[in-house]
DNA sequence: AACTATTTATAAGA
DNA sequence: TTCTTATAAATAGTT
């Protein structure tokens, strides 16, 4: 593909296939990582070398693709040996919670919004802003602690200012949201459109989860 | 990559994203194909889009590849190791996982902040507001399809206006904040010390963007 | 491992 | 979706 085109075929020349192989194991790697960022998708790639070696990736539980991808009549039962059922059990327990906690994730990062009534949705929007403002005074204490004694009033005002402001900002926007709320002739048909989150579902659409990862 | 570089980070807009998706995923295919032509190898690629539909490819039995990739747990395990112990690994796996988002979502409702740098607490801070503009964005809309025809003008004027100043809002913090760095006597100290648990993760160059955004 | 001349992949735009 | 096209990336052959 370079100094010159090459054919997709077996490459001949041994010590060749394995530089090829090493350069081109790392691109793929690479751009499927990149596809499960750039488009959010599930990725599990499996790599084994001529010699048996291998490599692997996946964008988030490898485990948890494979169970999934299990589900899928296509390419269904590998690896059969029925553990115990108690075994099963307990990790089918922990793969649901699992589930549902990477949900959860997803609708503090605002992904996923589309299945929440407005109820559920005013009370995330109260978790997010209380937990903003823990990060955001926590924050502010370290930054105090790297500063030192030497600034420290001029940057106590400020912050203090910032959690003014902050405060403030939080109270309007309550305040403008009663006012929508208010101004509509509707009055209290807001009744939560109740989807109910059924952290259970084995509906599987949501998965990934690449913080910190 | 062409008409303009881009970030390895998640596409927001959602048509440019399936566009992205439905291209790189091809051209992810044909790598893996290609890849196991030219050097012989054994490859088993899965895909799940966003919207949770499957896309794979193997370059053999999908089956046996997965068999044999279960029998090689992490990194080179010869020798079989029973079935309860395979299922105890997969079992341990998946509970580091879930400890690891549990701990996430710690983070993000500002509990445990104490182990956190600057850097994450700033990356943290980021993430919740966006995430936090999101639901609001959201909840805005549901608030629309309920109020109805009757108030939507004014609705979508008041909507917008808090947009706004939600908007400045965050401006401003932000530069209170930039303020507070700059006043301090100290320069920045990134040290960005990308925590990640992954343990499936192979290095890329690019995993400071993870957080992206 | 590095170096480049080319081939590929692909972001935008239509 | 598909095509086009300007550019960014990947990489074959070489050192």
């Amino acid at each position: 593909m370079t100094r010159q085109k090459i054919q997709i075929k077996k490459i001949d020349n041994i010590a060749a296939r394995q530089v090829t192989f090493s350069k081109r194991r790392r691109g793929l790697f690479k751009k499927a990582h990149e596809l499960a960022t750039l488009c959010d998708a599930d990725i599990a790639l499996i790599v084994f070398s001529a010699s048996g070696k291998l490599f692997d990736y996946s964008s988030s539980s490898m485990q948890e693709l494979l169970r999934r991808h299990n589900m899928i009549p296509e390419v269904n039962n590998f690896g059969q040996q029925p553990p115990s059922q108690l075994e099963k059990d307990a990790y089918a327990k922990l793969s649901e919670e699992f589930a549902a906690k990477t949900k959860e994730l997803k609708h503090m990062r605002g992904e996923d919004l589309q299945d929440l009534g407005i109820e559920e949705l005013k009370q995330l929007e109260k978790l997010l802003e209380i937990g903003l403002n823990r990060v955001i005074e926590t924050k502010d204490d370290k930054f105090l602690k790297e500063i030192g004694a030497g600034k420290e009033k001029e940057t106590l005002l400020m912050k203090e200012n910032q959690r003014l402001r902050n405060g403030m900002v939080t109270l309007n926007h309550r305040e403008q949201e009663q006012a929508v709320i208010g101004g509509s002739s509707l009055g209290s048909k807001s009744n939560t459109t109740s989807s109910s989150p059924n952290p259970n579902s084995h509906d599987f659409e949501d998965i990934s989860l690449k913080l910190g990862l």
